[in-house]
DNA sequence: GTCTATACAAAGATAGAC
DNA sequence: GTCTATCTTTGTATAGAC
């Protein structure tokens, strides 16, 4: 019964992932140590290595389980012909604000991983190119074949993420603070849609 | 004469710069040892902390020269009320585009170090706050009341730099290798004002 | 004031006992 | 599987030569 046991208390695996998954999102990567972890999970500092081999590959582990959730309730809608481009472009812009107002280290947390000094996610489960060939580039193509897929791609990533991961720019700033970001924030879960049609439509004559 | 010396060999504190400067875009703030300063510049290890009291400091003393030269040649025409929207996101973008083609690091660079972790910039003369309440700004206010300025900005820099920060992820993609990149990023640098004249205009009826 | 050699402390990783 | 003790790397500080 050794694989079987149910009712069972949480593994002290399990333990050690759920405690670096709180001081990694509070602290960043490098602004946490393994010693934190170690006594956030109430566990022997060596059993973090013995289970995950290194502070780097545990990082990994979460990052990728974050990313991965994230990525499942995104691409059943990106890759359903019977959604708009416009529903398509909601529903990213929509979710990636929702995670990031829920959790404002991952993006922070994604684009640090992306550097070649960690790298940890660089070859990891993305899925990116699962969303560039999707059928939302295949409905671009087709109904607006004057622009580039790839160009709308970006600017609705862009436009979504970029505030996120210069949250800390724009907090030092006079006149911004964290109530009216959050405000700015939901007005653009509203209006990239439009504006993302906006420039496939194209200039005003 | 001690101040006025000319024809002088480059001093150390200079080299341990120029050499801190290599591996630090190379290698990124958490990725770069102080011995490899120290080996890159064949200088003493104590020198670095003799001459900038410690890695950070010397991190963000670098970040803040490159940050502050780029500041300068895009705010003149920033506050200039003579030049139109259009011309200062044709500006802001080109400029954008120059340099992170150059220095490709630079982007990641400043991203990564915004965290709270390492927090070098967090502080610094990022001089955001003089482009957020330029002239830019009030012409926004003035000639689109209706949306506000902020989204525009930060549409114009998200749109920018995003691919940058994002070319790790798409470089693993089919189908975008460095050349189509590249000549992506040339198209961007004529669409994006197109792009945000689009948005400025809204949808069309 | 500059520089060399060395010491020290924090933190990630590991060996080996149990 | 778990724990203690230890090793290694790395940023920083200091003592002392010139």
């Amino acid at each position: 019964m050794d694989e079987l046991k149910e009712n069972q208390t949480i593994s002290t695996e399990e333990s050690i992932k759920e405690a670096a998954k709180v001081v990694f999102l509070k602290k960043g990567f490098a602004g946490t140590k393994t010693r934190d972890i170690a006594e956030q999970a109430g566990e022997n500092l060596a059993l973090i290595n013995y289970y995950f081999r290194s502070k780097k590959n545990l990082f990994r582990l979460i990052m990728n389980e974050i990313l991965e959730e994230f990525m499942d309730s995104i691409l059943p809608v990106f890759n359903d012909p019977n959604t708009s481009i416009q529903m398509k472009v909601e529903k990213i812009a929509g979710n990636y604000i929702d995670l990031f107002v829920r959790q404002p280290d991952v993006p922070l947390f994604i684009m640090n991983e992306l550097g070649e000094g960690s790298g940890c996610l660089a070859q990891s489960e993305l899925k990116i190119e699962k969303m560039m060939h999707s059928e939302f580039h295949a409905q671009i193509s087709k109904e607006y074949p004057h622009i580039d897929p790839e160009h709308i791609i970006m600017n609705v990533v862009g436009m979504t993420i970029f505030p996120f991961i210069g949250k800390a720019m724009m907090n030092g700033m006079q006149g911004i603070d964290d109530e009216m970001f959050y405000r700015l924030m939901d007005e653009r879960r509203k209006k990239i849609p439009i504006w993302i049609q906006s420039i496939l439509d194209g200039p005003q004559e």
